[in-house]
DNA sequence: CACTACTGTCATAGT
DNA sequence: TAACTATGACAGTAG
């Protein structure tokens, strides 16, 4: 879906657009015609119109720009589409449908043929070539890419698409038998229009089949518009139809409004003023397929053609009701914005959201799931479809991330911002370190249409951008500058759509959304799941990184390194996982940093307590040790005295122990000699020990 | 409300 | 030179 470029010149995002619409069973093509219609400023009023160059963007039947355009713009591109045997040229068709007198210029090669069966009476004819509109488009979008690529190598188609999507395999497969059979013109594109044709009566047919779902649908929005909401209460007072009146005359007085916007009117202008013979309604019915609510069974005749303009704006009530307005109604209109509508009206639709009142309830939203989602379901027997749903739900899920789990303020926020794809720039001055660490390399584009960040969490639009990423590969770098506002416009219609998601697609996709910085803030947000991931969990999941965490971490580089050029991952993705590595790494290294630390600590604490240990030990050797010397001293001390007592000199006298002293020989006599004498020779001892002891130590 | 422990992250130096 | 590791410093969070 990041591929649709609804804000183009040509037909081929409306055309896109409007059958998408069918598809979801929404009445909104109309509206969406209308807004798509007005051109933008430099956009010529002639590229509107079936005469405009060929060669002109505007001309080609795809929503994609032609060669050097962005991807996957190939697979509608009209080079390598067979011609359809019965599509008369150009310039005969365009005169044919002129001569049959219907009141506007079909917008495109395929409206003119359309128109032109239909005029000339083969409804059924048309019917049946509008119908092909889905498949062929649908099937641009998604699994078709490939075939196209082939067809249009230069249409810068994503080189890694798979080769063997099963739309192009059927393509492959019946090309021979139809190219045996076709007429091609002189563009060659004549099998586009009949494709594309065909492609609307598939659109036609899935809207008609919706028909009573809407009907039931609009029912219950209009009836809980009469009940809840407070400034209708006079309206729902009234019987459906005049309910129906006020609500038309609001959007007359939307459509007359006297703001200096684009309006409306100016738009009726700016395009009759240089075709008299068109009418707005017109040109936009020739790309909606039959209007549900009308008269007419809408391709049986031609009549259907004629809707009056306020008509027309009476099914953006529609739009809006489905769109914008939930069925307890606290969603209020304002008139001011919604008269600005068609100037921008993808951005209107956003500013529909910057009021705080304004913001869409899930709960509210849901009431529209159920039918939505069985619509979808069943066409997922087509493989175009089978893609395109995933591309929507894609979309609508990242719409409904910012929908259902941000509040008013923030989905504003989302809206608001003009200048970013997939409105990802909206939170930057939230973070203005994710400026500075942008990326170089990104082109200001990139930057602004991804809000590219290292951290990634800090911007809540980014899960937008996880539409394309993960397994959803986004040829970013294929741009043109001219798709880049469409794409900002369309994605914002088509997130407006997600608002029919189911409850369980909220609940999955909020887990997605990437939340501001400010953890208190997260927590009111974050779901019991959402807080147990880790911050870098929650960043890729917003942008559908498919690796967990751990692996990112774990994996050794090589393997790494392989796994980033296996996978096709934007810059974003690739620069979250590569922060998502370093950071897992730097944890780890922090934990064993400080386990590591903490063990020196331990070590030390106990090198401290095992020293004192050591210490007590020793404290106590040693007072051991003194004990037992104090003993052996005292049991010196006895022997001395009876040593003494025992001894008498030559007189028989006993000897003083206090005038002699016992004196040990080195042959083991023992000597008794005056204490002087043992002093001075102790001193001279003692000196001449000193004085070994001294060069013992210089030795 | 202050304090503390824990944790993640960043910057930087080293391997 | 890239990738990784180690570590100090800082900030946020919970108890």
């Amino acid at each position: 879906m990041k591929y649709l470029k609804p804000w183009r010149s040509d037909g081929g995002g409306l055309l896109h657009l409007t059958i998408l619409l069918s598809l979801a069973g929404l009445r909104l093509d109309l509206d969406l015609d209308l807004c798509l219609l007005l051109p933008p400023p430099t956009l010529l009023r002639d590229e509107l119109l079936l005469g405009c160059d060929p060669t002109s963007p505007a001309y080609a039947l795809s929503p994609y720009p032609a060669p050097g355009g962005w991807g996957r713009a190939d697979q509608l591109h009209p080079k390598g589409r067979e011609a359809d045997p019965a599509a008369p040229p150009e310039g005969q068709l365009l005169r044919e449908v002129r001569a049959l007198g219907v009141p506007f210029i079909p917008r495109t090669r395929v409206d003119a043929w359309l128109v032109h069966r239909v005029a000339a009476g083969d409804a059924d004819g048309a019917h049946g070539l509008l119908g092909a509109a889905a498949a062929s488009s649908a099937g641009g979008v998604g699994a078709g890419v490939d075939g196209g690529s082939q067809a249009a190598p230069g249409g810068g188609g994503d080189p890694r698409a798979s080769p063997s999507s099963p739309l192009a395999a059927r393509q492959e497969e019946k090309a021979p038998a139809e190219q045996t059979a076709r007429v091609p013109d002189a563009d060659g594109r004549a099998s586009e229009e009949n494709e594309v044709l065909r492609e609307r009566h598939e659109a036609v047919d899935h809207s008609s089949q919706h028909e009573e779902n809407e009907q039931r649908v609009s029912a219950q929005e209009e009836k809980s518009l009469q009940q809840k909401n407070e400034d209708e209460n006079k309206t729902a007072d009234k019987p459906d139809w005049e309910a129906e009146k006020t609500t038309e005359s609001r959007n007359e007085r939307h459509l007359n409004g006297t703001d200096t916007s684009f309006s409306m009117e100016d738009l009726f202008q700016l395009l009759s003023s240089s075709q008299p013979e068109n009418s707005v309604e017109g040109i936009s019915l020739g790309d909606i397929p039959a209007l549900p609510g009308s008269s007419n069974d809408g391709m049986n005749s031609s009549a259907h053609y004629n809707v009056n303009f306020s008509q027309a704006i009476s099914h953006d009530v529609n739009l809006h009701e489905a769109m914008l307005l939930c069925p307890d109604n606290t969603f209020r209109r304002d008139p001011v914005v919604r008269t600005s509508q068609p100037q921008e009206p993808f951005l209107q639709l956003n500013s529909h959201t910057t009021n705080a009142e304004q913001s869409l309830p899930v709960a509210n939203l849901t009431a529209f799931l159920p039918f939505v989602d069985n619509q979808m379901r069943n066409l997922t027997s087509e493989d175009f479809l089978h893609d395109l749903n995933i591309n929507i739900f894609d979309e609508i899920n990242l719409m409904s991330l910012a929908t259902g789990d941000l509040d008013a303020m923030e989905v504003s926020q989302l809206f608001q911002e003009p200048d970013s794809d997939s409105g990802l720039s909206l939170n930057s001055s939230h973070n203005s370190t994710s400026i500075t660490k942008s990326n170089t390399s990104h082109s200001i584009c990139e930057e602004g249409a991804t809000g590219y960040s290292s951290d990634p969490e800090s911007l809540p639009h980014h899960n937008l951008e996880g539409a394309v990423g993960g397994n959803y590969p986004a040829p970013m770098g294929h741009r043109s500058d001219s798709g880049f506002c469409g794409d900002l416009a369309f994605q914002h219609v088509f997130h407006n759509h997600t608002y029919h998601l189911e409850p369980r697609a909220l609940e999955s996709n909020s887990e997605s959304f990437s939340w501001p910085e400010k953890p208190e803030k997260m927590s009111r947000y974050l779901s019991d799941t959402e807080r147990n991931l880790s911050r870098d969990e929650r960043r890729a999941k917003a942008l559908r990184i498919p690796f967990s965490v751990d692996e990112i971490v774990r994996m050794p580089v090589d393997s790494f390194n392989s796994m980033l050029s296996r996978h096709y991952l934007t810059d974003l993705q690739v620069s979250l996982i590569r922060d998502i590595r370093r950071r897992g790494k730097n944890k780890v290294a922090a934990q064993n940093c400080r386990r590591r630390k903490m063990d020196i600590i331990l070590n030390l604490e106990e090198d401290v307590c095992n020293l004192q240990a050591k210490k007590e030990t020793l404290k106590r050797e040693r007072a051991q040790c003194n004990k037992a010397i104090n003993i052996m001293k005292q049991k010196l001390h006895h022997l001395y005295h009876d040593v003494f007592s025992r001894l008498r000199d030559d007189e028989g006298r006993p000897v003083n122990p206090n005038q002699y002293a016992l004196q040990y020989s080195h042959d083991g006599s023992v000597l008794i000699v005056p204490k002087e004498l043992v002093t001075s020779g102790h001193k001279k001892e003692n000196r001449k020990r000193k004085r070994e002891g001294i060069e013992d130590g210089f030795h």
